[in-house]
DNA sequence: TCTGGGGTCCTAGGACCC
DNA sequence: TCTGGGGTCCTAGGACCC
């Protein structure tokens, strides 16, 4: 504790272009894009690569826009595969050094590698992952050396592409104090003229600015920037973050605006699929479902609720939309639609919040696992995971199984 | 011819309980 | 007669990031 850390952040320099290019080596050196949604109006740039953006082509920019400031510019459609298994290795690669490994997205993480560090020197390190980077995975990164995670984060976007920056407590005053307060990690563009406004315009501004007057105008978020902009940043590199997901949705934006509430709700058909799938490949139940509606005019309203019981079956999300559909449309032409899950829990423990302790022998259970795991298969979980009325279906179902009639009879007769 | 989709965190108000 | 105050849960919205 005493003595200091050493960060790594790492950043991968225009990752998905970067991957098609080692993929594909006739790309380099041509001004390239990833795009979503290539063939439709609504496409938008998810990355390019450092010759696009000499021609003025930046992120999150309409397709048709990129492709009048970069005439020559060729779009390419995600290969998330390939992206996904470039980033498996890279961060299998940055674990040979340390367990101390925190991926915040898919092109870029933290390390800590204070203890890695007894005989070699930080820039020898990050050398050496630049060149491993380079020559195992034929891509570039950013890497940022600091005593903390903001620090280091700052500092990896100081020297793009292929960078390699030191940020020390000593620096801030020269390095990190000089930029625009729009710099700053966690300041956005809708905040950023009210700092402005206040007389904040360099990070250096608000490291020095009053505390108590930076609570008042700008709360607890107002305090921790004021913190960091000093170099402050106690936050720990946690290799377990990834697995605590807080949330797993899906959302798209239609066609064209539409009304056609037959077509709204076969969209909210397919991403209750989708969203249930990815409950099911993590293993996870949602104890909430939320869904977004964004008007024509970019109006967004979202709409939520408890579940009674923990949900995961693509039947019971739909329904649990559908109302929340129901009472919130407003008959105005919608633009996108959205389904997600919270409150998220393992699917075990769900089946343990179901009073199924009330089963002594393990087989009693066992049968009754697989009788309901079938219902819900069949007929979703909304109607029957109640714990009272699940024992009573499953002391039905042993019953009528006895007398030979089958599960899907008799459910589908009930509903 | 406007503006994707995946998330996290924070705030604020109301319900409800003690 | 006029009205406490703390705590938690739920919902809606918004800012931010990649």
């Amino acid at each position: 504790m005493a003595k200091g850390r050493v960060i790594f952040h790492i950043d991968m320099n225009s990752f998905y272009a970067s991957v098609e290019m080692s993929y594909n080596p006739e790309l380099k050196g041509k001004p390239i894009a990833i795009a979503g949604n290539v063939e439709e109006r609504r496409g938008i740039i998810v990355t390019s690569s450092y010759e696009a953006r000499a021609n003025g082509v930046k992120t999150a920019m309409p397709i048709w826009q990129a492709k009048k400031l970069c005439p020559h510019l060729l779009i390419l459609p995600p290969n998330f595969e390939r992206y996904r298994a470039a980033s498996r290795a890279l961060f299998a690669l940055l674990q040979s050094y340390t367990p101390l490994v925190q991926p915040v997205s898919i092109d870029e993480g933290y390390l800590d590698v204070t203890s890695y560090l007894k005989e070699v020197h930080p820039v020898t390190l990050a050398l050496e992952i630049q060149r491993r980077v380079l020559e195992e995975l034929n891509l570039s990164c950013s890497i940022g050396i600091a005593p903390n995670k903001f620090l280091a984060k700052m500092a990896s976007d100081m020297q793009k592409p292929n960078g390699l920056t030191i940020l020390r407590k000593r620096d801030v005053k020269s390095k990190l104090w000089p930029l625009p307060i729009g710099e700053m990690h966690g300041i956005g563009k809708r905040t950023v003229d009210k700092w402005k406004n206040y007389g904040y315009h360099t990070i250096g501004d608000l490291a020095k600015g009053n505390i108590a007057t930076i609570e008042k105008r700008f709360g607890v978020n107002g305090v921790r920037l004021h913190e960091r902009a000093n170099g402050i940043d106690q936050s720990e590199v946690n290799p377990d973050a990834i697995y605590e997901f807080k949330s797993i949705g899906n959302s798209t934006t239609l066609r064209e605006d539409t009304k056609n509430e037959k077509k709204i709700l076969a969209t909210f058909q397919q991403l209750a699929k989708s969203v249930s799938q990815r409950l099911r490949k993590k293993k996870v139940c949602a104890n909430g479902v939320q869904i977004t509606i964004k008007y024509h005019d970019w109006k967004t309203v979202t709409r939520s609720q408890k579940t009674l019981n923990p949900l995961q079956y693509d039947e019971d999300l739909f329904k649990v939309a559908l109302e929340l559909w129901k009472k919130s449309w407003n008959g105005e032409a919608i633009r996108l639609v959205g389904i997600s899950t919270y409150d998220l829990i393992e699917q075990q423990h769900a089946y343990k919040q179901l009073d199924l302790f009330s089963y002594k022998e393990d087989e009693k259970n066992e049968t009754l696992l697989k009788t309901i795991e079938d219902i819900h298969l069949r007929f979703g979980q909304n109607s029957l995971l109640k714990g009272y009325q699940i024992h009573e279906a499953h002391d039905d179902f042993t019953d009528r199984n006895k007398r030979g009639t089958s599960l899907e009879r008799d459910f589908l007769d009930e509903s």
